[in-house]
Order: C-alpha cells, then structure tokens, then sequence
DNA sequence: CGCTTCAGTGAACAGTCGTACACTGTTCAG
DNA sequence: CTGAACAGTGTACGACTGTTCACTGAAGCG
C-alpha cells in the first residue's frame, strides 16, 4: 500500500474528505447550490466515485448534520463541566459557546445556515437535534428552580427563550470579521451581550409566577 | 392595447409577477438553487425577456427583500398602533405578529430563510433592516425605562433578546402544518409562548441592576 | 500464490443553465 | 400618420449538471 494506510482506512480519509470539502464551500453558498461535480473535484476525486461514499447530495448533507452535532453536544457536556468548575453557570456556558464557535466556525455556519435552508430533511434533522437540546436544558432549569413548582410548559419557554439568546449570539460570532487582528474586542463585546441576556432571563424567573 | 392598461402598467405587472413566483419558489428551496430560466418559466415569459426587468437574480433578490420590508415595516406600525389601543403592549404586539405571518407567510419566509441563507447582498440587506428594527425597539424601550437611567448598551441587549424571541416565534408559525384545519391550536401556542417570553424579560428588566 | 473485492477512472448521455443576438409587434409621442 | 421605443420572442452557444457504464489496478483474503 501506499502509505502506511489500509484501503478501508484510505476510504474513511477520503469520505472525510468530502464532508470537510463540503463544509468549506458552504461558507458563502447554501447547500442545494452546490453541486456533486463541484464538492468531488475539490475533494480531488472524479464525479462518480462520489457514489461510492453518498446515494445522494442530500445524503450527504444529512450525515453532515450528524457529524457537526457531535461538535455541539461536545460544547453541551464542556458547558455542563464548566458548570462545575467556574462556579457561576453563566459566564461559564458562555465561554464555552465562545470557544466552540472560534475552534469550529464551518460547523457552526452550516448548522444555522441549513436550519432554516433549502434542504428538508436536512433542516429536520438539525431541528430534532435542538428540540433536545431545548429540552436538555429544561430538565437543567428544572433542578434549579425545583421548590418553586414550575410547570413543564414555563420551564420550557424558558429554556426555549435562552436557546434562542445563545443562537442569536453564535450567529453574531459567525458574521464577525473572519481575520482573526480586529476580531478579538468585537467578540468579547457578542459574548458579554449574551452573558447580560442570560442573566436577564434569569432575574425575570425569580420573579415569574406562572399565569394559567 | 389589448386590457385597459397602459405599457408601463403592463412591464409593472410582468415585473411583479416575477418578484411573486420567486417568493412562491422560495418556499421550499433556496434563493441561490432557482434559475433565472425557472423564473421566467414560472412567470410566463420567455428567459431573455427577464432581463428587461432586473439584471440578475441576484439583483431581484435585494429589491424582492425591499418589498418584503414593507410588510415588516407595516408591521411594525401596526403594533406601534396596537399597543395605544389594545392597552396591552406585550399581547397587542405579539397579536399583530401572528396576523402579519398569517397573511404574508411567504415574504416572512424569505425574509427568515434568506438571513442566513446564500447571497451575501441580500443577507446584508436583511441584515441592515433587522438591526434598524431592534434600534427602534431600543428607543421605545428608553421611553419606557425612563428615570431608571439604564444605558443605551443595555437597552440595546435587551432590545435584541426581545427581537430574537419574536424571530423564534415567527419561525416556528412558518413550520407549521401549511393545512388550516389542524393549526390554530399550535399557532396559538406559538403565540401564548411567544407572549410569555416577553413578559419574562420585562419582569427581568424590573430586577435589572448594570454592571459595567 | 491466485482470486475477489472495490475505490477510483474516463467517456458518454441527455438535460439545464446563463447569456448573446437578431427579431417582432404593439404602444405612444410628435 | 410616422417613426421610435421597447416588452417580449426564438434560436443558438458553450459550460455545467447528475447519472450510466465498462474499466483498471492495488489491497486483502484463503
């Protein structure tokens, strides 16, 4: 062989390759108008053994949703450590959606960008993904404010409303200037902003008595 | 001439036609995956003749996102509107969101879809719109804040974590099941959760102590 | 060692795409 | 009434698309 790699190794590589060739071209396009053709030449393969490693385009962009939600959970369970180790849940959740969104911005953009793009069964797989990661968290709010009796639904829209906050500011975090120089005040400035959101949330249920 | 309208009213209308089956095409796809060819097919003329109205497709896009501004910018009056009349604010304005959504579904989709979507001019136009709306939310905030002397910084965090959860809200109304029968229940859950969500920030703002 | 498996090749296909160009026939101003 | 303006037509082009098929040659198995 070649190098010191196995042929079902060579092919894992190559499959690698095309998800991460993908992931690059969709920083400044959708998905849908990306052609086969385009992502096999870039990859550095002939168009028809794309066949080989995806059915389809739309396969493909599935099994990326898959791959890119292992960054997120990552960023879920570092959040959670962090948690434990900082002290205050905040400013640690935050750093942590900070770093995750720096380490892997090509994830990132594809996630927001397909979550409301042109491919259906790609947007619902991302939905399904944070539907949970929604209800994660509400099971998180739960042991918080247990004692104070909220009801599933409150909990629910809470968390809903905090997903919507860190989202809001992870796609700040993408539209930044991609040259890392000028980078570094404004970024700071996205993450304190969506610190101050969480915290407001936060004061607004320790007031929050529940209506129906 | 052959109906009682004159040449410039006849061009108006072929350019309308055009900028209203681009809307329809976008409801399942992205902006950048139609063809100019597809346009003018749908529209009932001839590909070349496209060009005696815009000069691309992206160019149709950006005055497509104008138009659809006028509809946000409406409704943005009519909640203004709503809350001198319904007494209300939070519920007056969240009632007008889901009327606007209702009835111009597939320029809230465009405008939603296309925020992250492919063509870089049309997501900055968007882009600019959006801010302006969450500056305006700001002001009227500021008004409602006054004596408390909260920063522009803050009203601006707040502002933006209020326009995100509308933003949520809209998204999720687009989801829904597009038959009528089954989708008042869930639209008025939208809604409700939307309203609770507001209501949760103003009880934070209430707590709200700067810290910078 | 020989035989099979299979990732990747290369040519060929029927379509679609954006755009150029010369045109037609109606509208409208002078 | 005459001529220009111009919305829309029809044809043609080269480039690119997804998918087919028969193929090659190295890897891996018995």
């Amino acid at each position: 062989m070649a190098d010191g790699q196995s042929r079902a190794e060579r092919k894992e590589a190559t499959r690698q390759r095309l998800l991460d060739v993908t992931l690059r071209l969709i920083a400044n396009r959708s998905l849908d108008s990306i052609s086969l053709r385009e992502v096999a030449r870039t990859a550095g393969i002939v168009p028809t053994a794309f066949y080989r490693h995806f059915e389809s385009m739309d396969q493909l962009g599935v099994e990326l949703v898959d791959d890119c939600m292992r960054s997120l959970r990552q960023m879920i369970r570092d959040a959670r450590r962090g948690v434990a180790s900082h002290g205050d849940i905040i400013e640690g959740t935050i750093e942590v959606l900070g770093r995750q969104v720096r380490e892997h911005p090509d994830q990132f953009r594809f996630l927001v960008r397909e979550r409301y793009g042109g491919v259906r069964q790609v947007r619902r797989a991302i939905d399904t993904e944070l539907t949970l990661f929604t209800s994660e968290l509400a099971v998180d709010l739960a042991r918080l404010t247990a004692g104070f009796d909220w009801s599933s639904e409150d909990l629910e829209m809470t968390a809903d409303l905090m997903v919507a906050a860190m989202l809001k500011a992870i796609i700040d975090l993408l539209e930044l200037d991609p040259k890392p120089a000028r980078r570094r005040p404004d970024e700071q400035a996205i993450l304190n902003r969506g610190a101050k959101q969480l915290r407001l949330i936060a004061l607004g249920m320790g007031e929050w008595r529940s209506k129906d």
